[in-house]
DNA sequence: ACTACGCCCCTTTTT
DNA sequence: GGGGCGTAGT
């Protein structure tokens, strides 16, 4: 049984009563241990499954943890447990409830462009207005602060010059509100807000929830446990691994815990099984620069001859890069058990190309090569708009790839697709109604009536010759900005629409999408684009590896869609998994924020410069010292037994000297 | 008004 | 290598 491997303080903590109860786990003392342990606790208490909810940082952390429980248990009832990241749990409650779409992030930050392009903004005073960019992630943050004041008076709290500016603000949030709804599109934020509409009307009455990471929640998912108000909540979390605060995430939700619920009980994990007491000491001397909350004592349990901390110091920055790679060739560890940690994911490329030029495989967390490829995106739109018939993103996003298609005329056709298809875009391409007109009538610019040719529609027949007899003189080729080109472009697009609109087989769709002339045509030209010199020449060697990386992430994402029997399953998966996908093997590249929860035998931190580490651009804009040094904490408490830091004096490419980081001096590695 | 294309910028961290 | 922005061309 799990508990009985449980030292003293993990099982007062796991066999705590009924109530709230606050776990403060440092770094290495067993936190996961301890929810398995808790939750084994709660089941051998009679309680049920379903009435437990465990809320994670990221969804592979609940998989794990319920994959443990699953051992001591018939794997049945742990699978019955609620469990996942806020977001994840959200949206499967959520989804039941409505028919709510989940986008990506990038999807809806573009549409919400549209709507900000749409707006003039007199540039009074010498306040430039947010760009679109900003106002939507700082409307994310002011969403996730919890703040019940209105956007307005937050931004004017913020910062004042820009109140000018508000009511043009809310007339885009406002108007982009109303377009998600009207598409049913769903981004991030929305899931937790409709999740904590849906709980407070009718909360799910659970026996007890657990949230992980509970340092790194922010005011919105705190207001998420409060709505669930379950009979007992179990928070584990350490204040010095607190390192989303970008995100909203506050510090000060951990560190009241006691005076929110005044019969709080808190239990200390202090025995530290992980990391070797030479690096315990060092994330210590660290730390102790922050304020401390709590006086905390940690005692180390790891025995054994461990080497210390080293310090390596390196003349320029492709040189440390180079020395990392050459350490670890020369060290032959493990490379599953290595990690490279750094603070800016721009370290990853210089790292990545050093280790490749001695042979030594790396593994990279692929949300932006993957998820973020244009050939990827264009898979997942093309399926979309099979599964969904009326997604305008997948649509404009689609149609785009035509020459001369851009979004204006993309959106001009889906709209005419729609109305055709009495409001169904798909049913619009195969079955148009004949007796609507195929495009609206929009408002003419008088002075500008050189161009304005819109109403001038062509014969729709005038590319039938080329057109395949399904589609020919569709009255979408009306449209007078159409040419033989785009004609064609558009047909390559009915014909893979006409030949697959019956599979509903993640992977059948896909392998026939991959094969048709449609998707090849178009990921040609994004392998051409890529293996473009500077002269614009294509160079041949760089095309076959353009063409060969884009046939491997599709095989990827074929390998990914056998796990699914249905499209729409598939898709949203996606949208969860994207950034969780990791790929390859070897040597671990993470950034210190990837690396949270995790461990590693040996771990190099580098480019430990002032500037670059802490990072103090991000401390100028809002970020703090503070959560620098913890970002630090949490980098070497992920070593079990080799921690190596670095540091370059130059960047000879951008032409910078660097400092050594404070931080290398608060461990003492460093003397003023 | 819209699209294509060339040039310059930079690149914080995540669900 | 991507994204934003200005310019030329339709």
């Amino acid at each position: 049984m799990a508990q009985s491997q449980l030292n003293l303080e993990q099982k007062a903590a796991a066999s705590a009563p009924s109530g709230y109860n606050l776990i403060i786990a440092s770094a290495g003392t067993g936190k996961t241990s301890t929810i398995v342990g808790r939750i084994s606790h709660l089941l051998h208490n009679g309680v049920s499954p379903h009435k437990i909810l465990l809320l994670t940082f990221t969804n592979k952390a609940s998989q794990e943890m319920i994959e443990r429980v699953a051992r001591f248990f018939n794997p049945q009832i742990a699978q019955n447990i609620e469990s996942g990241t806020f977001h994840a749990v959200a949206y499967r409650y959520v989804k039941q409830h409505t028919n709510i779409r989940l986008k990506q992030p990038k999807e809806l930050k573009m549409l919400f462009r549209s709507v900000y392009e749409k707006r003039v903004f007199l540039n009074r005073s010498n306040q430039p207005p947010y760009s679109a960019q900003y106002l939507y992630d700082i409307y994310s943050l002011f969403l996730n602060s919890g703040c019940k004041d209105g956007f307005t008076k937050w931004i004017i709290q913020k910062t004042p010059t820009q109140e000018i500016y508000t009511e043009i603000y809310e007339d885009v949030l406002q108007e982009f509100k109303e377009l998600k709804k009207l598409h049913n599109y769903a981004d991030y934020n929305d899931l937790l807000l409709l999740y904590k509409e849906e709980i407070s009307k009718n909360p799910p009455n659970f026996a007890e929830v657990l949230c992980d990471e509970y340092q790194d929640t922010n005011p919105l998912q705190d207001s998420i446990l409060k709505a669930l108000n379950p009979k007992s909540l179990f928070c584990v979390g350490d204040y010095d691994q607190s390192i989303y605060a970008f995100n909203g995430a506050d510090i000060s939700i951990i560190s009241n815990f006691i005076q929110t619920y005044p019969n709080a009980r808190v239990f200390s994990l202090s025995k530290n099984y992980r990391s070797s007491q030479q690096i315990l000491s060092l994330a210590n001397e660290v730390i102790q620069h922050n304020q401390r909350i709590y006086p905390k004592k940690l005692e180390v349990i790891k025995q054994g001859n461990f080497s210390a901390p080293k310090l390596l110091g390196f003349d320029e920055l492709f040189l440390q890069y180079q020395g990392i790679a050459q350490h670890i060739a020369h060290s032959n560890c493990k490379h599953t058990e290595t990690a490279i940690i750094f603070r800016n994911n721009s370290s990853a490329d210089g790292i990545e190309a050093s280790l490749r030029t001695l042979n030594i495989p790396c593994k990279r967390k692929g949300s932006s090569s993957f998820f973020e490829s244009k050939e990827v995106v264009l898979m997942l739109d093309l399926c979309t708009i099979l599964t969904h018939p009326s997604d305008m993103m997948a649509y404009i996003n689609v149609l785009s790839y035509g020459k001369g298609i851009g979004s204006s005329m993309a959106k001009d056709l889906f709209e005419s697709f729609v109305r055709l298809g009495n409001g169904i875009a798909l049913q619009g391409v195969f079955e148009p109604n004949s007796t609507i007109p195929a495009y609206e009538k929009k408002s003419k610019n008088t002075q500008l009536g050189l161009f304005d040719d819109f109403f001038n529609l062509q014969a729709k027949e005038r590319f039938d010759s080329i057109l395949h007899a399904g589609f020919a003189s569709h009255p979408i080729f009306e449209h007078p900005k159409l040419n033989l080109q785009s004609a064609e472009f558009l047909n390559e697009f009915y014909i893979l629409l006409h030949t697959n609109k019956t599979l509903t087989i993640p992977k059948h769709l896909i392998m026939q999408i991959a094969k048709s002339e449609f998707f090849q045509k178009i990921t040609q030209n994004i392998a051409k684009e890529r293996a473009k010199n500077k002269d614009g020449n294509i160079d041949s060697q760089r095309l076959q590896k353009a063409q060969e990386n884009i046939k491997r992430k599709i095989m990827l994402l074929y390998d990914l869609s056998c796990n699914y029997q249905d499209m729409r399953a598939f898709l949203n998966a996606m949208v969860l998994i994207s950034t969780e996908a990791s790929e390859g093997s070897g040597i671990n590249l993470l950034s210190v924020h990837a690396s949270k929860g995790l461990e590693f035998k040996n771990v190099y931190v580098v480019d430990l410069m002032e500037g670059r580490f802490p990072n103090l651009k991000l401390v100028t804009k809002g970020g703090s010292i503070e959560e620098e040094r913890r970002l630090f904490y949490v980098a070497v408490t992920r070593a079990k037994e080799n921690l190596i830091l670095s540091y370059a004096t130059k960047d000879m490419i951008k032409n910078i000297e660097y400092t050594p980081s404070r931080f290398l001096y608060e461990a003492k590695l460093l003397a003023n």
